[in-house]
DNA sequence: ATAAATATTTAGACATGACTAAACTTATCT
DNA sequence: AGATAAGTTTAGTCATGTCTAAATATTTAT
């Protein structure tokens, strides 16, 4: 059996590789999962010891097989559960990640084969994020972060990288969601912020906004 | 916060309390959620200065008034959620008990308000036991168990009293389900089994089967 | 190439929730 | 009432997953 805090491990070793290349870090990881380096240098011990990683002392690690077959497994469930939050129960979509965190831990193959079933084989989460399909693939998506366009780019925001409360908030308040359209003015060297143009209205956003707003140039 | 063992102890001893007067003994409690009495007698001290039971060495346990609406609490999404996976999901009556024993501790008032308006407020579960109201009230159904009816009395099946895989797969194996005609025909007083009728069939069941059949007398 | 800075692991504690064995309380039987 | 049985609690131990402080390894900078 695979306990809840060996899950919130798996999920964080997976998030992290996702994000950059090479072997993780135990400070990456105790920073993704706000633990201290010394609670994860004994977790990974536990996780190598179940073949769920590959672990070298002061080396970094990264998930075995059958360790990246269950990361991906929990954020399949977690994506499946976030869509039916807001297409079934009518969530919001800056509302439903907490819960998701929590209903991606119930164990029960049958209940997300149904759930799946009953959404109707959803593609893309709330936040335009691929749902890992049950083979354990997850779908790439084609899109550039809006910071890394060219000046001048054209395209549509097909998701969104962060799925924060606040920053979910402050794009609903920019009229920004999921199907937007957007043209990319200027770049601000100074601070690589940027000017955009969304529905023929000018705005200001920062680079950290940018980063993890993902566009489907057209 | 409450704890998951401190959310099952709460559940298991409003479940001994619906079942018998007085208060609930340490080892009714140890029997209902298999562990053993040693455990269930730390454990009390805990909820004790939570303040989620009244407590008295030796002399049993009863539940707080906090500590009964949360218990309630948990009643309603275990059943709420049962009736999620029956009748959207389409999961069997005999197959749900387990996962609702796991989203029974998600902990979101929201999802459970949303959940109860998505389902269109049922007032009883897949095994027709009442849905407690929001407002922590168990409604009462109005039923009596199978064995203790009259020789010759008919009527019909409103509910079932214990949620377990076998006991229901056995129940549908004889045809019996929420909403059959039953009628009673004989009692046998060697092993107080029963004779009954259903769709003018004649069938023979245990008085353990019989005492979990809940009926409505027409 | 060595010192300093950074990253990681080990050592030793602690809280939770479980266990067995032993001690103690209460109930029952003659 | 006293002995025995049944029920309950206490004492001591264990596994899990966390922590801080100290020790050790690796990387970076001079």
């Amino acid at each position: 059996m695979i306990t809840l805090a060996e899950e919130n491990y798996l999920k964080a070793i997976l998030s992290i590789s996702l994000n950059e290349d090479g072997k993780v870090s135990t400070n990456a990881i105790a920073n993704e999962i706000s633990t201290s380096a010394a609670s994860v240098s004994d977790m990974l011990k536990k996780l190598q010891e179940k073949k769920l990683i590959k672990y070298e002392k002061y080396k970094g690690v990264e998930l075995s097989e059958s360790g990246q077959n269950k990361a991906i497994n929990i954020l399949r469930k977690h994506r499946l559960w976030e869509t039916f939050l807001v297409n079934k129960l009518g969530f919001n979509w800056s509302e439903v990640h907490e819960v998701a965190e929590q209903l991606e831990h119930i164990q029960s193959a049958e209940l997300i084969d149904r759930l799946d079933i009953f959404l109707e084989h959803p593609k893309f989460d709330p936040h335009g994020e691929p749902i890992p399909t049950k083979e354990g693939k997850i779908p790439s998506t084609n899109t550039t972060p809006l910071n890394e366009l060219q000046v001048n780019t054209k395209g549509k925001i097909m998701g969104v990288s962060l799925d924060e409360k606040d920053f979910l908030d402050y794009l609903t308040k920019l009229d920004i969601t999921i199907g937007t359209e957007i043209t990319l003015l200027e770049k601000i060297n100074f601070d690589k912020s940027l000017s955009i143009k969304i529905a023929n209205t000018k705005q200001h956003i920062s680079n950290d906004v940018a980063k993890h707003l993902l566009i489907k140039i057209s």
